[in-house]
Parts: structure tokens; C-alpha cells; sequence
DNA sequence: TACTAAGCTCTTTTT
DNA sequence: GAGCTTAGTA
């Protein structure tokens, strides 16, 4: 089919003079579906700006226009750089998360869907709180059921489109929970569902298989939406699962046009679902599809963008394409190798350090990468000490933080009195004497009679079940009463003032004079002003409500609020939270084996491709220089774990690499030089498969051997040992034997404690 | 019912 | 090393 709008290449308008052929190709095929592989570096999101641009060159309207990321960075990041390129214009453009767009469009049609509109967004906190309650009530075993795993099944099964009612008449389905012990999978989803239901709340996946209801059992509106997106845009189509695929299908099938941008080889979210035959498949779907390859990098040196390829060749299900690129050769990548965690903060603090004045950087043009978010700690230490600022991207923000969750949870409760997670935080917060047993059987009763949870607390001195609390119940029921009637007529700021003094919050933590107690009073007043900014924001009114605040809050899980954005700072976080993002200068950090890769990942072939295409992806934010760094030993719950390096340094075709400092041979890890850390013969050769051998079989010295081991039969009354968290002591008497003993010890600097003793924890001095 | 201390159990990534 | 549970005390 020929689309009318194609526009001659002769006529390429003067703003897309930056761009190469390939993507100004891309770019100006504004009509009908497009699918554009670009691999790592190859200018993507400025495809995805100017294609935006372009289209609102030839006249579309912003509003029209509809554009999908997966996360708040990368939809920030859209958002500002189409700012530069079009102006205030921008902000008319629906772009966001798949997420935050559904859930704004779940908020204008949730009645057709039975929810209130004011619905609550559980996050998996809350998720997993509901389903352990279940589980509870139940009767089943916590241990088989951990939320985490109910929770990850759950989530699996609506990704796929699969509700509790196909769950539990799908054969393979129970077949699979049978055999693992866990038949009840089915039923707990069912009351899972129902409670959240009834509890007027969404979790995460609520928001897209909902979306995905609304728009397969009420066609007019799906109509309506189909007219109003006339463009569609998907960013990291990659990572797509089945219920997103549905839904931009869905939305694109009356204009055709959309538009879908992606890199298999960086596709590193299957664990939530995404699929990659999604963008496999695309051109089955799309018949008419025009298909472009961008395979000029412009962001990396030869020696990174080759090795990166040396890596992700070991995957065998790619789409083809060669990555290349006409910048220079650039340095080898650097490989450390450090004793400790400890070490591994100080190695690459030190190598910051020097770098930045080296290649004249600013903070801004480092980053380090790791696989979890716990890996953090180690160098912000290290940068504190070095005197570097940095920023911590993800992990346990702000809004995880709990006197803030507690906060949210009384502006949840006001703005929707069935949301039963908010209530179990807040109802005995503070301290107002209502205990755990009078929750369970308001719960329990509102459960029995049918009757919303809140109907059961506002006249709780009706039901003889609830005991001598009752009316302390009642009179909570009345406060919120009482703040729910200014949910109206106050705005959101002056509502959660009134709510955090008069709830008692407020006081609690200011009476708090601990120094944990005075910085979560700090934390509150600072969400207050957030709620304050967020009210006085140049929004139109209607657009500032408290349940538009709430769920603003519960799906802009990034970095809590940015006081200074434009700080000079190293940025730190995980790969996952890198996509998208570049950086002269990148340190990979714990490459190690079992850790990146994951332990998890190593069983099965696919989960590991994904943690190469992982490898990958970090490999590929560096423009200039790269660092891999790993510890040969680690602390993990408190005893020393002894560690080998990543595969994937092995995988790095060896050209590329400079081991000369992966070589040196660590010290022991408790200070003093008696242990035996990096043993004989573990000097690399200078081959390629330089740590194959020789470190993977002798991996680290035994623990030092002066250290109580397993069973206690070193240890003695009267002996002085040194405790890794406690310091000197002296052993009083000892009982029990084994592994599990329990000795009285009495510590210089805190007197007799009675310990449990373990493996590694303490040595006799 | 509220608070504290001690003990136990964990391993991943995001919305 | 954190978050949760349990046991014990006020």
C-alpha cells in the first residue's frame, strides 16, 4: 500500500539536518505502522523527538499524539527533549508510562468498570500485605505461600491476560501449582482479586488488564480513544508484554499508525513478562509495516561498541543486525579486580578521582552500575569519603520510606474508606488503642456480613463481635469523617496539613527526638511541600485533587523529589534503571559470578541470555572508557562470601581488554595481612580465558582459621574473641554444640551478651 | 495493648 | 544488615 503522506526525500525540512539518512527515513514516515530497530547508541530517542516534531510539522495536533515509554526516567527524558526541539507545545502530548497514561484514562471511565473513581493504586508493598493477609486467613503455610511468590504468579497470569475465574479452570495451571505443593495458587488469586475489588484498588497489573477490559467490553469508548490517538508511539518495544501488546493494538487499529521503536538484544524485563516475539512478530501483524535498521552507533568508542558485540554474540535468538560506529578505537576496557567490597568502593572512588581530571569530567560524567540496588552502599561510602557528590538513583526511595507511606496512607483512607491496606497502617498509628485483634475482626466481619469495610468502622459500637474497642474505633471512623468532608472544598495541601496534625502524625514524629525521629519529621514536612507544589503546580484545577496526587505518588516510583536536578553528581544505580541514559565514563561493578549473573538466572538458558543482554545494555552506556570491577570476597548477612568473577568478563573477546590491573592480588580482608585471600596460583595467565582455570577451581582461601567454624569446640571459657560487629570480649560460659550454640560473652564496650554463635561471625584472639 | 530486645530469615531487576 | 516475628515485661 502506498500511505499519501510520504514525502519525497528531496523535501526533507531543514530541522532534520542532524539526522542520517536511516533516520531521517524513519522519521518521516508518518503515516501507517513502522517499526524501527536500532541497536545500543544508534540516536533511538532522537528518532522518537524528531519523528514527534515531524509530525506536529505536518500539522498533527499534541494532543493526538500518544507516546509509551517503561519508565518515569525515560519518559522524562522524551518529555524534555521534545520541550527543546518544539517548545511549550510538548506538554500536550500524552507521553508517560504505559502505566501512568492507563491509569489516567482509567480514572475517566473507572465507573464503567464498577471502580470508584477516586480507586487506589496498590503497590507491591500493599500487594504483598493483602496476600499474606489471605494467606493468613487461610490457614495455609506461610512458608509455601510467601507473598512475593503468590504475588510474582498472580502478576504472571494477568500479564497474560489470564483472570482468577480462566486461572482456576485452566488444567495446566493447577496442574503446575499441584505439583509444587501449592494447589491453592488459584484460590488465593480469587480472593485476591476480590479484595482488591472491593477495596476499590488496582495493583500494577490492574491498571493494564483493566485498561484492556474497558477497551475490549466497551467498544465506544475504545472508539473514542482509537479517534483520539491518531499517532501511537512505543518506546523499548522490546519490552513489551502480552497485555500492553493487546492494548497499543488495540488503540492503533483504526489510524494504523503506529509507531514502534526497539533492540532485541536490549531486551531485559521477560521477568515481568515482556516478550520479545512481540517485536518479532510485529511485521506479521502489521503487513504493511515499513521497517528501519539503525545500526550506526554514534555514542561509543570502536573498543566499546566491539566488545559489547563480543558479548552478545554468545546469545543465540537475535533479529540481524550490526551494531558499527566511525568513532575512534578509544581505550581498552579496564578490569579490577579487589579483595573486598570495601576495596572495590575505594578502587573506583580513587579511579573517578583520577579520571575526572584526567579526561576533564565533570560528577556528571560517571556512573556506576550494578545488578541490585544493595550494591549501592558500599560506594557511597567510598565517594563520601573521596569528597564526590553522587545521586542514587531507584532503591528505597522516598516514598518507600514508612513515615511517609503512613502519611499516604491517611490521605489514601480519606480518599477511599475501602482501601483496607491504607487502614491497617493507620488505624492504630498513632498509638490509639485499637490492636491487632480488633482489626482482624472488624475485617473478618466485614468480610462475613457483606458490608464495605467502612460501613463496619463508622458504627462499630453496633457489632457486639468487635469487642471493648469498639467505641475507640468509632471514634476514629469519625475523624476520618471529618476530614473526608473537606476532600471538596479544600485542595490537596491544605487537606494533608489538616490531616497530618489532626491525625496526631504530625505530632508523633515531631515528639520523636531521636535523630531517625527528627529526620522523618523532615521527611514528612517534605512531602507536605511536595503536596504544596504539587497544588500550586499551573495545572487547571480539576487536575489537582488528592487522588490525582496519590496516584502521581504511587506510580512515580523514580527519585523522590529532586530538590536540585541540575547538581553535579556520579549517578548510581541499577543497569535495569540505566536503559536509555549515557555516560562518558561507566564502572560495571560486582562482576561477579552468581551475582551478575544472577544465581537465579543460571538454570535455565533464556534467564541467562537476558542477563547477558543486561551485560550488554551496560556495556553499551559507556561513550568513552569503561570499568569492570569485582571483589573476591563479599559480606552477605554478615559472614564472608568468597567470590569468582563473572562469566562475562570471560565472554569479552580479550583484545579489547586491559587486565593489568586484574591481577593484582588482593589482601586479605581482615586488615593485618594474616589471611590467605587470593591464593597461591591464582595469578592470571595472560591468555584470554585468563580466570577460567586457575581461579574458578581454587576459588578463595578457606576462612581464616582462627575463626570459630561450624561446631564451637575451638572456644573456651575465659578465651578473648573478637566479634565482627561487637568488638572484644570475653567468653563467660558456652552451651549447646553444633552450629547453633549459645554462649554469654562480655564485651569490652557493652558488657555481657548472650549470643547465638555462627560461622565466620567472631574469632578467638 | 504497647514497647523492647533478641532471634531468624533472607538473595534480582520495575511499574 | 534490615525487616519481621516472638517472647517477655510494664
Amino acid at each position: 500500500m502506498n500511505w499519501p503522506n510520504e514525502t519525497p526525500s528531496n523535501e526533507v525540512p531543514p530541522f532534520l539536518d542532524k539526522l542520517n539518512a536511516p533516520q531521517q527515513q524513519a522519521v518521516m514516515r508518518s503515516e501507517g505502522p513502522v517499526m524501527i530497530i536500532a541497536g545500543a547508541g544508534s540516536g533511538k530517542t532522537r528518532v522518537l523527538t524528531y519523528r514527534i516534531a515531524y509530525l506536529m510539522h505536518k500539522g498533527a495536533d499534541p494532543f493526538q499524539i500518544l507516546s509509551l515509554t517503561f519508565t518515569n526516567k525515560a519518559a522524562r527524558e522524551m518529555r524534555e527533549r521534545i520541550e527543546q526541539l518544539v517548545g511549550a507545545q510538548a506538554r500536550n502530548i500524552w507521553m508517560g508510562t504505559f502505566h501512568s497514561v492507563f491509569a489516567r484514562i482509567l480514572r475517566q471511565e473507572a465507573d464503567k468498570l464498577g471502580y470508584p473513581s477516586n480507586f487506589t493504586i496498590y503497590d507491591s508493598d500493599d500487594s504483598k500485605s493483602l496476600i499474606k493477609a489471605i494467606v493468613k486467613e487461610m490457614n495455609l503455610d506461610e512458608k509455601l505461600y510467601k507473598p512475593s511468590l503468590v504475588l510474582g504468579r498472580i502478576s504472571m497470569a494477568k500479564n497474560n491476560l489470564v483472570d482468577f475465574k480462566s486461572y482456576l479452570k485452566n488444567d495446566e495451571y493447577n496442574e503446575a501449582d499441584r505439583g509444587s505443593g501449592r494447589p491453592k495458587f488459584g484460590e488465593i488469586f480469587k480472593a485476591y482479586s476480590e479484595r482488591c475489588f472491593k477495596a476499590g484498588a488496582m495493583d500494577f497489573d490492574d491498571i493494564l488488564v483493566n485498561t484492556h477490559r474497558l477497551f475490549k467490553e466497551h467498544l465506544d469508548v475504545l472508539n473514542r480513544w482509537q479517534h483520539r490517538f491518531r499517532y501511537v508511539m512505543v518506546d523499548e518495544y522490546q519490552d513489551t508484554n502480552h497485555v500492553q501488546y493487546m492494548i497499543t493494538k488495540k488503540l492503533a487499529a483504526v489510524n494504523q499508525n503506529i509507531c514502534v521503536v526497539g533492540d532485541d538484544a536490549q531486551s531485559i524485563y521477560a521477568f515481568r513478562g515482556a516478550n520479545i516475539q512481540n517485536i518479532l512478530n510485529f511485521e506479521r501483524d502489521y503487513p504493511d509495516v515499513a521497517t528501519f535498521k539503525l545500526e550506526q552507533n554514534y555514542r561509543s568508542t570502536k573498543n566499546i561498541v566491539n566488545a559489547a558485540s563480543s558479548v552478545i554474540k554468545n546469545n543465540e535468538k537475535q533479529l540481524e543486525k550490526s551494531v558499527w560506529t566511525a568513532n575512534d578505537e578509544g581505550d581498552k576496557i579496564q578490569v579490577f579486580r579487589n579483595a573486598t567490597e570495601g576495596d572495590e568502593g575505594r578502587k573506583i572512588a580513587e579511579f573517578i578521582f583520577e579520571q575526572k581530571s584526567a579526561l576533564h569530567l565533570p560528577n556528571k560524567g560517571f556512573a556506576i552500575l550494578y545488578r541490585t540496588n544493595s550494591q549501592s552502599r558500599a560506594f557511597e561510602e567510598s565517594l563520601r569519603r573521596q569528597g564526590l557528590d553522587y545521586r542514587i538513583y531507584g532503591g528505597t526511595g522516598f516514598y518507600q520510606r514508612k513515615e511517609i507511606k503512613d502519611m499516604l496512607a491517611y490521605l489514601r483512607f480519606v480518599a477511599n474508606p475501602n482501601d483496607e491496606e491504607a487502614l491497617k497502617r493507620i488505624i492504630n498509628y498513632p498509638a490509639r488503642g485499637i490492636g491487632d485483634t480488633t482489626v482482624q475482626r472488624v475485617t473478618v466481619l466485614a468480610a462475613q456480613e457483606g458490608l464495605a469495610l467502612w460501613e463496619v468502622i463508622k458504627s462499630a459500637k453496633h457489632f457486639p463481635e468487635i469487642g471493648a474497642s469498639a467505641g475507640k474505633v468509632e471514634q476514629f471512623a469519625m475523624m476520618i469523617e471529618s476530614f473526608r468532608t473537606m476532600l471538596e472544598t479544600h485542595n490537596a495541601y491544605d487537606l494533608a496539613m489538616h490531616v497530618a496534625k489532626q491525625g496526631g502524625v504530625l505530632k508523633a514524629l515531631y515528639e520523636d527526638k531521636s535523630i531517625e525521629g527528627m529526620s522523618r519529621y523532615e521527611n514528612l514536612m517534605e512531602l507536605l511541600n511536595g503536596i504544596q507544589e504539587f497544588t500550586e503546580d499551573d495545572q487547571s484545577d480539576s487536575e489537582k485533587t488528592l487522588p490525582v496526587f496519590l496516584e502521581e505518588v504511587a506510580l512515580y516510583t523514580d527519585d523522590a523529589k529532586d530538590k536540585d536536578p541540575d547538581r553535579d553528581c556520579i549517578s548510581l544505580m541499577t543497569i535495569h534503571a540505566s536503559k536509555g541514559l549515557e555516560f562518558p565514563v561507566v564502572c560495571i561493578v560486582g562482576m561477579e559470578e552468581n551475582l551478575f549473573p544472577s544465581q537465579m538466572a543460571l538454570s535455565s538458558r533464556s534467564d541467562l541470555e537476558e542477563e547477558r543482554r543486561l551485560f550488554y545494555v551496560a556495556l553499551t552506556r559507556a561513550e568513552q572508557k569503561l570499568a569492570l570491577s569485582f571483589a573476591s570476597s563479599r559480606f552477605k548477612f554478615g559472614s564472608l562470601l568468597h567470590c569468582e568473577p563473572s562469566r562475562f568478563i570471560d565472554e569479552i573477546d580479550s583484545q579489547y581488554l586491559d587486565m593489568s590491573l586484574a591481577s593484582v592480588k588482593p589482601k586479605s580482608p581482615f586488615e593485618s595481612g594474616r589471611g590467605r585471600a587470593g591464593a597461591d596460583g591464582d595469578s592470571p595467565s595472560k591468555s584470554s580465558t585468563l580466570f577460567k582455570k586457575p581461579m574458578r577451581q581454587a576459588p578463595l582461601p578457606a576462612a581464616d582459621p582462627s575463626f570459630v567454624a561450624g561446631d564451637l569446640s575451638s572456644l573456651a571459657v575465659g578465651q578473648k574473641i573478637q566479634h565482627q560487629r561487637f568488638g572484644y570480649g570475653i567468653v563467660e560460659s558456652i552451651e549447646g554444640n553444633g552450629d547453633q550454640a549459645k554462649a554469654v560473652v562480655n564485651f569490652e564496650n557493652l558488657g555481657p551478651k548472650t549470643l547465638v554463635l555462627k560461622f565466620a561471625k567472631m574469632r578467638i584472639v
